[in-house]
DNA sequence: CTCCCGATAT
DNA sequence: ATATCAGGAG
């Protein structure tokens, strides 16, 4: 894509859609930072499930530490890989309580060095919790990267940096909802619905099934 | 690179 | 049955 067509595609995305939000539900930034910690390849729809719950008895790093790992895992069992991500939210809790005053860090390095958040899980708060201009480049803005040639790349941080350098101004605060929005209702990995997707026309992919027959009235 | 790992869609 | 889901650690 060269730089008319991409301003074209942010365009529309945003005329669709002016005001994305995450569809991860939380009440302040440590529970955001936790929801992202565990949708790693799972869904928003089963993570939303199991932090109902949790979030309602859990508001700050004090009280998940109080609960427990074992008690964690009760709430968070339904979630794939809930041993690894119990052990983790743990642990960075503990951290956040004992070196950083119970509050979310907001710088990259910084946060990357708590565990179980990677780079992906920081640009994610960055951007939500504290409005910078980040790209998180999960499986969604991955697979949209590359399949419509807005941000080819080999691995997550090249197409995060391709990102970075090709998104217009006005964009790139809500980039990457649009792309993980685009990628998980339009562009998805299974069965991308172009028929329906609004910049099909900017896109590089070409379908190799044709949109659904319509019933005629 | 492998391992982690339940729910859901196809 | 299998691919996929807001990845990260060893």
């Amino acid at each position: 894509m060269n730089k008319t067509q991409i301003f074209e595609f942010f365009s529309r995305l945003a005329e669709a859609n002016p005001a994305p939000r995450t569809e991860l539900e939380y009440g302040n930034d440590y529970q955001l930072l936790i929801a992202v910690v565990l949708s790693a390849q799972a869904t928003d729809v089963g993570v939303n499930k199991a932090t109902r719950a949790l979030f309602r008895e859990v508001e700050t790093p004090a009280q998940m530490v109080a609960l427990g790992e074992e008690g964690l895992k009760q709430h968070i069992k339904t979630i794939g890989l809930y041993n690894a991500k119990a052990k983790n939210v743990i642990a960075l809790s503990e951290i956040l309580v004992r070196d950083f005053d119970g509050e979310v860090p907001r710088e990259r390095d910084v946060l990357t060095t708590l565990p179980g958040v990677g780079r992906k899980t920081a640009n994610v708060v960055m951007n939500t919790a504290f409005g910078e201009e980040t790209f998180a480049v999960d499986t969604h803005i991955f697979r949209v990267g590359n399949r419509t040639g807005l941000a080819p790349g080999k691995t997550p941080l090249a197409v995060e940096q391709k990102l970075e350098k090709r998104v217009p101004g006005p964009f790139r605060r809500d980039a990457h909802h649009w792309l993980i929005l685009h990628g998980r209702y339009v562009c998805k990995a299974r069965k991308p619905e172009c028929w329906r997707c609004i910049v099909a026309d900017l896109c590089r992919y070409k379908p190799k099934t044709p949109a659904p027959a319509t019933k005629a009235g």
